[in-house]
RNA sequence: GCGAAAGUGGCGGAACUGGCAGACGCGCUGGAUUUAGGAUCCAGUGCCGCAAGGCAUGGGGGUUCAAAUCCCCCCUUUCGCACCA
């Protein structure tokens, strides 16, 4: 029973099939599923700025895709979305139109949500998750207590980075060539007391675990091995002559420690204001720290051959001979890192080098390169930093590279003058916003009691809904006394409330577990729930979170399964990075620009369908998307025009799509048109399984193309061919599979109906073809029976008159055949 | 500077694990249809060549019967880190 065909109203059908998904639930998830028989398909948590642009769209499509097809396969899919709804975007466009940050994201969030409802994403909207809200930051906030309670969250006052834009404190991550992430403003160092998270305590699990993550993407895990930064080496004890006191310095080169002129210490580092410093010594440090200070981080950061210093007129001594060397400030050295002081050794370290031939710094060497080569230091215009035999070392002399570093750090550790030590560039995560729209930190400060957290029961802190929430440098909290003024909850005395607020990082480094339970008022989600949904098996979204969120997240993760409530240690198996979405120009699309294609233009002028189509096929997922009108015109040709109009040619057989058909039972065309249908559900599914969606829909163009219904007189597999078409389309075109499959008169949803598996017998046809080379170069293909054997395939190729000119009158030295694909004969003479 | 990834027609891109390079689409050319344009349909389309054939996957070398794919050197692009002692 042909349906008469009007042309595909998208408008009418999408709408039809959103509200048809929404009435019967296809897209919520499942409660408890079964562990083996899940899956979980996340894309990150996403700012809800009201509008969505073509960047969004791609990602939510690629997971979209992703997990329909999951849910035909006959799993529990869990598919949510929710809002980062926290944060400076916010209160920035609400400072700017006026509008309270509360009221402007709530409006934003529901104008977002209509949005993607409209492209039909199946998000369970059951599960819907907003990071501002009480009900959630609820649980931020106690797990925050959590964090305090197991001393990984903490008070410092240390020099921090400071936005003078934003007014506001940023994590390293934030963060980038010395500028705000956010608003590009150089970023200065301000001395300030912050709450941190110790992240750093979990660096050797962030950096080992990555091993046991195959299904990360091997750029994103080495840029967190380089951000985490572990290096191994040894700290040893130098000491200041005039006080006595230690100064324990790090070092990768434990073996050039009698190399050591100087010590340079950062111009930050607490030690300098224990030195005594005296006279003009004192003025130029002390001139020479404030200038530091004041240098931005950019120019800071310049690796320029022009290291500078200034002397301190004091000395320390090597613990090893007893040497006494010069102590110098230089901001070369970095206060973060380490001890914030350096052994400078000039023939061996190239920063030390060129200090020390600025400043006339004597270079000792003592490391040869090897047992036969020398170095002479006025010969010298670098340093000589690889490893060899050490020289000039007392006893040491004659060790190298690794022994001579074991050696050296053991004899420190006998002498108790140092000790083999590990180092991290990863910095504690500073974790506290002199800002309004954030997740309050729900610790009292008590004169008596000190840092008090607030009882669990008592949670949330509620941000209060205040008038005035602009930026003065400080939190804007601390001037509501409502807010602020508080009782002790241990002694019950004046106490006041931490005014910060947290770093938005905070709230969506746990979303992901929420989704599982988001309706829980008694506890963060179900430990029992959680088992059950995790780990994420799928987790999507751009890589310009790789040093940030996914290492945030990955803690959090690891701290909730050290105190018992997840039972995975790593929160994802398998993470993907689309590639970003840019004008046809390469530019990367932006309002500001004036380039930015709106999904939602293109949608309603073209259908949803032909969208995700059309963004599908241009490039594969990971790539980086060009896009122009052009990248439509085709799929939108196949779509309407010959995808379908299919659904005219069905015949209404009702088929067992389980059913496979035998050689006998089809004539020649129908066999190899079930071949071509075989061979299209397997490539479908190989695309899917390597989210290369643009070669599934190829593959779906070759399969629409050979068939040919006149040609078909068996009516169950021309109903076949549809149908398995149509569920092959479904977790891309959704809308337009669900209405084909109705009017074929199926039962239920197309997403319900399973995947369609491939008759193993018929992905090769009869007959095929072999290519034919003569030394390697193509002469002729024959065809041959599919099992032929070689001797068969050589009979055939060598009566080819065009195989037969490259070989007459020749050795035949080898012939190579490789099964089903080709014949080499090479030839000699 | 260091590290990683990638370079294939006019364009987006195919090519499993070393086995017919250019699937699929855009664009272009010719034809049909149309008052014209658009739309649609048919044919062609890597380069050179009338053909036979030759040459082609950033450039140069190598391994192999066979290389876009593996190895070495160089160039370009993108991304990340940029004084981490």
């Amino acid at each position: 029973m042909a349906t008469k065909l009007d042309k595909y109203n998208f408008k009418e059908i999408e709408s039809k099939w959103q509200q048809i998904w929404d009435e019967s639930g296809l897209n919520r998830a499942a409660d408890s599923p079964e562990r083996d028989r899940k899956f979980y398909m996340l894309v990150m948590f996403a700012y809800p700025s009201g509008d969505i642009h073509m960047g969004h769209f791609r990602n939510y499509i690629i997971g979209d895709a992703i997990a329909r097809q999951q849910m035909m396969k006959g799993v529990d899919v869990l598919h949510p979305f929710g809002w980062d709804a926290f944060g400076l975007p916010a209160e920035r466009a609400a400072i700017a139109r006026g509008i309270h940050p509360h009221d402007w994201t709530l409006e934003n969030v529901a104008v977002s949500r209509t949005t993607l409802q409209k492209v039909g994403i199946s998000y369970d909207w059951s599960r819907e998750v907003t990071s501002c809200l009480p009900d959630y930051y609820k649980w931020t906030q106690w797990i925050f207590v959590q964090l305090f309670k197991n001393k990984l969250a903490y008070r410092k006052r240390g020099f921090v980075n400071w936005c003078p834009e934003d007014k506001t404190v940023l994590a390293n991550e934030q963060v980038k060539d010395g500028k705000c992430e956010r608003c590009g403003t150089a970023v200065i160092k301000k001395d300030q007391e912050q709450w941190y998270f110790k992240i750093t305590a979990y660096a050797d699990r962030l950096i080992d675990d990555l091993d046991t993550l195959p299904g990360w993407p091997e750029n994103v895990k080495t840029m967190q091995r380089e951000w985490i930064g572990r290096s191994y080496g040894a700290e040893i004890d130098f000491v200041i002559e005039e006080t006595g006191e230690k100064l324990p310095v790090f070092t990768t080169r434990p073996d050039t420690i009698y190399g050591v002129t100087f010590m340079a210490i950062a111009p930050e580092a607490e030690i300098v204001d224990r030195l005594n410093l005296e006279g003009e010594f004192k003025e130029k440090v002390i001139d020479y720290q404030r200038k530091a200070l004041a240098r931005s981080d950019i120019e800071r950061a310049a690796v320029t051959e022009e290291k500078d210093g200034v002397f301190t007129g004091k000395y320390a001594i090597n613990p090893f001979n007893g040497e006494r060397v010069q102590l110098w400030v230089a901001d070369y050295v970095l206060a973060g890192y380490g001890t914030g002081a350096v052994m400078a050794v000039p023939a061996h370290d190239t920063r030390d080098f060129a200090f020390a031939k600025k400043y006339e710094i004597p270079i000792k060497v003592v490391i040869h390169p090897d047992a036969n080569t020398t170095l002479d230091v006025s010969e010298m215009d670098d340093a000589f930093v690889e490893y060899g035999p050490m020289v000039n070392s007392e006893h040491f002399d004659g060790l190298a590279g690794k022994e001579a570093i074991t050696s050296v750090t053991e004899h420190a550790q006998k002498q108790g003058i140092g000790r083999a030590k590990v180092n991290y560039k990863l910095k504690d995560w500073s974790v506290s916003r002199q800002r309004y729209w954030g997740c309050p930190i729900p610790i009292i400060h008590c004169q008596k009691c000190g840092l008090v957290a607030v009882p669990e029961d008592e949670l949330p802190v509620l941000l209060p809904r205040v008038k005035d929430y602009i930026p003065k440098g400080r939190s804007p909290l601390a001037d509501v006394p409502d807010f602020i003024n508080v009782g002790c909850p241990e002694c019950g005395g004046e106490a006041r409330r931490d005014p910060d607020t947290m770093d938005t990082f905070v709230c969506s480094s746990w979303y992901y577990l929420r989704y599982i339970d988001p309706h829980n008022d008694s506890e963060p989600f179900s430990k029992d729930k959680a088992a059950r949904w995790m780990p994420i098996d799928y987790y999507i979204g751009g890589i310009t979170h790789a040093t940030g969120h996914l290492i945030y997240f990955r803690f959090f993760h690891k701290f909730l399964q050290d105190i018992g409530w997840v039972d995975t240690p790593e929160p994802a198996t398998r993470l993907f990075n689309h590639g970003m979405v840019m004008d046809s120009k390469g530019e990367v699309m932006s309002k500001s620009k004036g380039n930015a294609v709106s999904p939602i233009t293109l949608t309603e002028e073209r259908g949803v369908d032909v969208a995700r189509l059309a963004m599908f096929f241009t490039a594969p997922s990971e790539k980086e998307v060009l896009w122009s009108d052009d990248s439509v015109t085709g799929v939108e040709k196949f779509a309407i025009s010959r995808f379908y109009p299919l659904i005219g040619l069905y015949r209404g057989s009702n088929p067992d799509l389980k059913q496979y058909f035998k050689r006998e039972d089809l004539n020649e065309y129908e066999w190899g048109l079930y071949i071509k249908l075989n061979q299209t559900i397997k490539k479908v599914s190989e695309s899917f399984d390597r989210l290369q969606f643009n070669t599934a829909v190829a593959a779906l163009m070759e399969l629409t193309r050979d068939f040919v219904p006149d040609r078909v007189s068996n009516t169950v597999l021309n109903d076949s061919v549809i149908l398995k078409a149509v569920q092959l389309a479904a977790p891309m075109i959704p809308h337009m599979a669900e209405e084909m499959w109705q009017q074929a008169g199926c039962k239920g949803s197309v997403l319900k109906s399973g995947w369609p598996g491939y008759d193993p017998e018929a992905v090769t046809g009869d007959e095929i073809e072999i290519a034919v080379q003569v030394n390697g170069k193509l002469r002729d293909s024959v065809m041959v029976a599919a099992d032929a054997d070689q001797e068969t395939v050589e009979k055939v190729a060598f009566e080819s008159p065009k195989v037969l000119r490259f070989t007459e009158n020749k050795e035949i030295v080898k012939k190579i055949y490789v099964k089903g694909r080709i014949l080499n004969i090479v030839a000699r003479g």
